[in-house]
DNA sequence: CTATTATGTTAGGCAGCCTAACAAAATTTT
DNA sequence: AAAATTTTGTTAGGCTGCCTAACATAATAG
């Protein structure tokens, strides 16, 4: 019930009802008992086409707020929110220098932003119930050995509030979730996020839950093994140099052809050329794209998600997506492609979700005490 | 409660009790339900240390028996079963010809061993509630495209009895749930079974339910993309040619060297030369294995499982274990490798636990109603 | 102003499960 | 052999969560 006010946002008695299967009487009686608890509040009545007027429900001022953090290798992005996902405060800090692990120049900067959030505080937004923190890097629950990962990382700097629960995913894995709830496989319960960027990753939803493994290492296919063909030995971690910018645009500079001018100096100009009718960047993107598809087809031939979702740098571009899309259905089984659609956002949208997500249970648990 | 029964098998009420977390008097009630409705018996009362005896139950008749059928490119194995896995007889069938594809000739085999044993029915074995078969094929629920896959074709020459449920599912599927329910991941919710024999393919189990994915096709690594390198492109249905007992017994042929006799026939005798030392066969071996840990570590780069069980013609030998592990760990995050531990027996047992398991799903659904 | 419709409340009841107390049947102790 | 102890099973009574039915309230339509 209140897991569902959270979830919905502001929504009626009769809404509320309809979702649960619950009797108007047994309603009413949820609903007082959560303003009691200061879990929910009337924040208004909303008129039909007929009859008497709605009464309009929010989670209350207990239900408190929860600061988001997606600590990425340029930006640190924090928002804060309630946990019906209201933007409460939001800010943005721009790295000085790009990040490729995990370390304390990230971890600082995380430790200022909230810092300076924490300041801006305001009593009307209720208690800070959680923290949630998207990393680039592998991260394990509280079973698993947090001691083969990076994610202790994050804290070398960063002294949190005391006692304030802290929700830390693995950045792609929250990409995948803010598709889901707020992107473009708001209607697929299952599904895989790819990422191909500076770096590359992947994110699994699985009957809307977040695929995780006993490592937190599900959809590290940075890991897939690379090169694989008779005779040759796969290099761990091969195949993120290979699809990575990077790599890319060495390629692409290697083969620039001197009659073509000068070669693009990123893949963000690549892009830009290919879409513009460069014929020789557009080769480049076709190449890129077809071994996209080749990671996708090798995705599908495991899990068959029925819908791949490409992001990041490289795959968002909706330019690469006719190829991907051949080259993974010629390679393996049928899949509907999409480009994402949230861009820089994703991260913190989907440890925003992940981490009200997590309040909430809390809540419920310690209620049901 | 009737679902315990039929898993757990003969068990007295104080086991179920506690199992389930409910009182005395309500399994009272619930048990004097069941036996109301045929779905409970009192077979046996048991002596624990001190106090009174406890009463034995068990699923009653009208639970009734399963047909489980592997239907296998070589054998057709069948068994006839009762909800709580007895086993009340059981056929197995050598094909005269080994099938590459499910086709005409499985159809009729399977036609023939179930004809045979609904002869041999026994009354006391109650009604027949439903037919599971394992096919060689890839098998989508009724939602999916069934005209993609070739399942339909297990019903060319064999027509079920009317009226009596059919349950269908990939055999490599069915080998894992067997190593789940029966075999040696019997301590593991979620786990990756790799078949490696004459075709190749991996079931995935994740928090005890079997993965399928959208078309059926999780699991399907006969479609990954290979070869995958840098300026390949890769070759649908490929790696099954390259990992394949027929291909590797074909490089084997070929590199042979001169001296060291004549190669070995098959697979098998291979394994068995390599076992006994012959450094030739051994090298061949090593080689496989290490390619099947490059398949195991892109599964543990995708789906993370914490277990990978090796079955299969190639794959169930001890002998790769070594190698498999250390490419895996090598290449990718940490992962247990076991062998498998049922032989040819799994998928039969697999399928066995499926169709047990739906029978149960539809009994207690018409008990709701 | 009345009829219709949707929302919200009150009253009463049923299902599922619980605890407490008792009865029954085994073992161990006296 | 009788009494005490332990475990299993039954009976009685009660709590919780939810339901339906009926009524009260508040909006629109005619």
């Amino acid at each position: 019930m209140f897991r569902l006010l959270a979830e919905r946002g502001a929504s009626t008695r009769p809404q509320l009802g309809e979702v649960l299967g619950l009797s108007r009487p047994t309603l009413s009686a949820a609903i007082a008992e959560l303003e009691e608890a200061g879990l929910a509040s009337k924040v208004g009545e909303l008129q039909g086409a007929l009859g008497r007027k709605a009464a309009v429900y929010r989670p209350g001022l207990n239900a408190g707020h929860v600061f988001a953090i997606d600590a990425g290798s340029t930006h640190i992005r924090l928002r804060v929110s309630t946990t019906d996902r209201r933007l409460l405060h939001s800010r943005t800090y721009r790295l000085p220098s790009s990040q490729f692990f995990l370390g304390e120049e990230i971890s600082r900067a995380v430790a200022d932003e909230v810092a300076a959030a924490l300041v801006e505080s305001d009593p009307a937004w209720g208690p800070l119930q959680a923290i949630g923190i998207a990393l680039p890097s592998r991260v394990v629950g509280p079973q698993g050995d947090t001691a083969a990962t990076r994610q202790e990382a994050i804290f070398s700097c960063f002294d949190p509030p005391a006692d304030i629960p802290i929700v830390l995913e693995n950045n792609v894995n929250c990409a995948a979730v803010a598709e889901h709830s707020n992107g473009i496989a708001r209607d697929h319960e299952t599904f895989a996020y790819v990422q191909i960027g500076f770096k590359i990753g992947m994110g699994i939803m699985l009957d809307g839950k977040l695929l995780r493994g006993r490592n937190g290492a599900a959809g590290e296919i940075s890991h897939l093994a690379f090169p694989m063909a008779n005779g040759v030995r796969p290099v761990p971690g091969e195949i993120e140099h290979y699809m990575g910018a990077e790599a890319l645009m060495q390629r692409v500079a290697r083969e620039w052809p001197q009659s073509a001018g000068a070669p693009p100096e990123d893949a963000a100009t690549l892009m830009k050329r290919a879409a513009e009718g460069d014929v020789t960047a557009l080769t480049h993107v076709e190449r890129h794209a077809e071994d996209i598809g080749a990671i996708v087809a090798s995705c599908v031939s495991m899990v068959d998600p029925g819908l791949v979702v490409l992001g990041g740098g490289l795959g968002a571009n909706p330019l690469i997506l006719p190829t991907v899309h051949e080259v993974a259905n010629r390679l393996s089984y049928p899949v509907e492609l999409r480009t994402s659609s949230l861009g820089q956002d994703a991260t913190v949208l989907g440890i925003e979700k992940l981490a009200t997500a997590h309040v909430v249970n809390l809540i419920l648990g310690e209620a049901k005490i």
